[in-house]
DNA sequence: TTACCGCTTAGTGTCCGACAATAAGACAGT
DNA sequence: ACTGTCTTATTGTCGGACACTAAGCGGTAA
């Protein structure tokens, strides 16, 4: 016997609570920036107690939908990248995501950062990839920095190319792979160089508006990290919650 | 005058108890599936109230950290897609990204998911995704439905790849794009014809194990759509979020 | 024994009331 | 107009309370 049965959804109260003020955000009918009313005002609305109604305001502030700049000012929050970033990384690091799994999803993204950029970024950005850049070459030996600052510049790309989709898909991810650079790092020495010589290629192909040119270097340099992860032998190996490093 | 503040953290104690939690889970002290104990032992546990323990727990809640089967059972949850794709579309369209930057993503990400999956799939996977192929040319005419086959249908195949970071990433871009197909579809109306016609050769290029035209059906596939909004107008348009049209 | 059934109980969801700390706004002084 | 003080409303936290129900327990029946 297969009677379809689907889940019964009890509501509670606080769920409510947080489902109508999302409602309202969602519909526009809240907009960015709009301050709510206080926890005591909510509670009379709803008709609940002011405990209830902070269960649900808590939900909503770790969904990123409000957020308290001081505890007497609840605002409709924009959303913020870097929430979303926190919480796919540590839905990757939980589900042990492979090297490999990374990388093949970072073997497009960043091509494609890479390209847009090159069509998109104006002067001045290039320029300021350029230091970024500088950086990166004065921190030659320093695994840490070079690590963090490697990181910074692909994210300034894709910053670069003004898509936000790409923004918002490829930070966790690349987190989670660059970061994971440490465990190869000791067995790809000569790493460095070629990150150096892939990086300024990029940007001179960025000058020159080559989006071509841009985007293969791009994957050259992924394709480079690759390598150095199959060198380590860490292919399949499970990639480390940053968080989880501290 | 560049005075470096780091913002104070005032972590108030349904924070701590928050992330006292969350650091156990992501130190792996805690496990997914693992029972915690009851609010009025954890509030002991904490030295605060249970109202206090409450809050906390809304947040890892609604983080997905944890979750509760059950009012009676409180258990260490293991990560679920379906939450990050929820609160990275919400964030999408709260945004406001357009056509342009969906696409410019899902343009990389389609053509790799089919690609490893034509590497990858079992038979018995291909043979279901034929099913669901089936089920879209039946549907032919009926918008809603074609839409909701075909968003199962790219799922499928990234499914079929086997590489969870992908799943991940796509998800709730995919969704955004062809969800919005529904704006463009009256304006494209041999666009049937050519979706099923890809969508086959994809699944032939499967079936030869070849990656590269699988791959290329599947460019082919999403460039065909970016032509469909070009028709239509809407480049640049702001993609709507599913759940806000109910 | 195994399967079923009602009872007990612990734990949740919600409520109420309270209090110290403090941010925000009003107000006054220069 | 700017700065400093005062008031007050609101938050974060507390403690206690109660109805409801899921889970475990023990007893009964097959």
């Amino acid at each position: 016997m297969s009677l379809t049965s689907r889940p019964i959804h009890v509501t509670y109260a606080y769920q409510q609570v947080a489902e109508e003020i999302e409602a309202q955000i969602l519909r526009g009918e809240l907009k960015p920036g709009d301050q709510l009313p206080g926890e005591t005002e909510l509670a009379q609305m709803f008709g609940v107690t002011r405990s209830t109604v902070r269960e649900g305001l808590r939900q909503l502030e770790s969904d990123g939908l409000v957020h308290r700049p001081s505890p007497r000012r609840l605002e409709v929050a924009v959303p913020q990248a870097d929430q979303l970033t926190t919480r796919a990384g540590r839905a990757m690091a939980l589900m042990k995501v492979s090297f490999r799994e990374l990388w093949e999803v970072t073997m497009v993204t960043e091509p494609l950062a890479a390209r847009i950029a090159a069509e998109r970024a104006s002067l001045d950005e290039i320029e300021l990839l350029q230091g970024l850049h500088a950086d990166l070459v004065a921190a030659e030996g320093q695994m840490a920095r070079t690590i963090e600052l490697d990181e910074a510049f692909h994210t300034r790309i894709a910053d670069m190319g003004k898509n936000r989709v790409l923004g918002l898909a490829r930070e966790p991810i690349s987190l989670l792979l660059f970061r994971g650079f440490s465990q190869i790092a000791p067995y790809a020495t000569q790493f460095y160089k070629r990150q150096i010589e892939a990086h300024s290629n990029i940007i001179a192909a960025m000058r020159d508006r080559d989006c071509d040119r841009a985007e293969k270097w791009a994957r050259m340099h992924i394709e480079d990290f690759w390598r150095g992860a199959q060198i380590a032998g860490l292919e399949d190996a499970v990639a480390l919650n940053p968080r989880a490093l501290s």
